[in-house]
DNA sequence: GATGAATGAGACTTCATTCAT
DNA sequence: GATGAATGAAGTCTCATTCAT
């Protein structure tokens, strides 16, 4: 019998490797718990159910997800730096949690569960995307990005590149290699001249 | 007992239905079956097995998603227009993909299938950044863009920001509407001078 | 794999089974599957859930109970004769119905089930009294019960009669053997005189 | 921390409750700790499982079961106004212990407890029975009743009378209604000229 | 005495698939 | 080609009980 306090952590690790191995659909209560070499009903002194487990994986990846923000102030290095430094964060976070950003695609039920507890905690996508067009809006007040730039455009673009350059992982030979990419997406959003 | 050719296709069309009520976790043989109105057992008379069914589906799509390159020809009209519409064909698309494109990252199984079947006969996503790439590249060649222009790079976040914008109204009240994304995205990624 | 129409039928019987030996708390999916010799999932082939099937017995059951009513015609025999008789039916019917009847004391879930579907179909226990009480006010109609006679009263103790005299036999050792009571019942019941 | 002495019965009031709300079928020990504001493992310092648990709740009922019949003295108002009361008491009590009493009936496992810690210690049904029968010897000795009087046989037809009351109500729309079931039942049982 | 976490067993149900008709 | 019944495997979850703290 190991410690008791240890197991919550022990299922979430388990979800998040089940996961990145067998996506949503391999996630099983019966396939974390022999993971977690925990028993089956171990899950349930813990989770309500099978969903929040799943939602605690997102949430312990959460911190991850801020840390893609905290690095962005306006003013600081330059613009280019700023953002090819976060989206190349942005595509590290990106590939791990792609079997969950999947999954809330492939599963209406799971969908609705993130939406009802994780929007209003403010823990959804719209804050990534509110994060970085608020650094943007910011450089753009600094005078570092034109007055003419649609920050929220701008955001939607960085956040898709990424996400895209990761999706493309998935097939094999990616038509931009990742290590490459957030380079590239990044001088192909911004005016050259910007420094 | 209807018109027996007509099965194939009827089941196709329920697991398409399935597929945006349900996601991929939906899409059992019983749900489409019903849908269908044929029996779970006929499935397997038109379908090797369940992922058949499904990649079925996919190819049914195909032909929708070759539309939304066919208007992409260099040198007709602007640049802009260009891309402006086919971003707009391409959330469009997307809207209806969405759910098969999180299945793939849902399900290594069903993605591995994927990955055997249709990327040898060229129907993965390959080809769409490949087909916007190349239309890039005739602009480039006729100099309605610029010689610097990352064909490549372009084509992914101009695929990457349809995508996401789709991917946003999953949650509700996404940061971008969807009526203005193309054109927001487009004008962004295109230098301002190009026609 | 034997002729599959049989099927129903031996997993009714099964349940029957599995009921008179367990009660309604021993009568799980599995118990009856194997006793049935068919496979857990079998059952779902026939019955949308465990509830169904346990409702499904019931109405195997409700042919002899119409037997029950059925011999009960005013003016014919004596009305002795023909309560005791009923007592006696009423006395093997219910020795097979209490698991089922205690089942719906025990278990509010399966109670509301068998009201939702049992009393618009006039299947439940009203229908019994009712029966019998009609056939008391045919007698006191004939003259051969007195005027004063509460018949609905006389039907609700020669039913509640039977029943706790079988509700006794759970316990060993009843204070009325279940082979006099119809007898004993009756006598009390009645009026001396009454023919 | 509450007074720990005051847990064992929190514990079997809390039973009672679920039992009335839920059934045997509902009494789980979840539910009872959630209820008695205790922790599962808590019912296990007062009692050795769960039905013994159960065995106390009856336990804890049977003051109620013993007030019924102290009201019963031969001799004592009329034999009719006796058994009016004596109905009238055992209906309400009854309709607290129908979903014990139907949970015998349903669980062979809870009956062969039953019968083996209370039968013993006379503590069963038989003794409310007894009592009633004992009473209406007493009477029949005083000449209230008549020599012929079958007393096990009436006081059969009381109980079960007043149980068959309690019994159709849980269908709704009972035959006759629980507030008139006592007279009725006793002006039916006994022979019109009976003080 | 009280607790909460742990657990094996088992409950109900769904699933994809097979196959005789 | 179409069907519906059959099934083994697996899925989610609940249960009564134990035990270290």
């Amino acid at each position: 019998m190991p410690a008791p306090a240890e197991t919550r952590q022990r299922l979430v690790a388990a979800a998040e490797e089940v996961l990145q191995r067998e996506g949503v659909v391999g996630l099983t209560t019966k396939s974390v718990a022999r993971v977690a070499g925990r028993s089956e009903g171990s899950i349930y002194n813990h989770f309500a159910d099978r969903l929040e487990l799943i939602l605690a994986v997102i949430d312990a990846r959460l911190p991850e997800f801020i840390a893609v923000l905290a690095g962005l102030v306006p003013g600081r290095r330059t613009v280019a730096e700023n953002l090819e430094r976060v989206a190349r964060s942005g595509i590290a976070f990106e590939r791990s949690m792609l079997p969950l950003v999947g999954g809330l695609a492939a599963d209406p039920v799971l969908l609705a569960r993130f939406k009802e507890v994780m929007l209003p905690a403010d823990k959804g996508p719209h804050r990534l995307h509110r994060g970085i067009t608020a650094y943007l809006q910011g450089e753009k007040a600094l005078g570092r990005l034109g007055a003419e730039t649609d920050c929220a455009a701008l955001a939607l673009l960085l956040i898709g590149g990424w996400r895209e350059a990761v999706f493309q992982e998935l097939f094999g030979r990616p038509p931009i290699a990742s290590r490459d990419a957030p380079r590239r997406i990044v001088r192909t959003l911004l005016p050259k001249e910007t420094s």
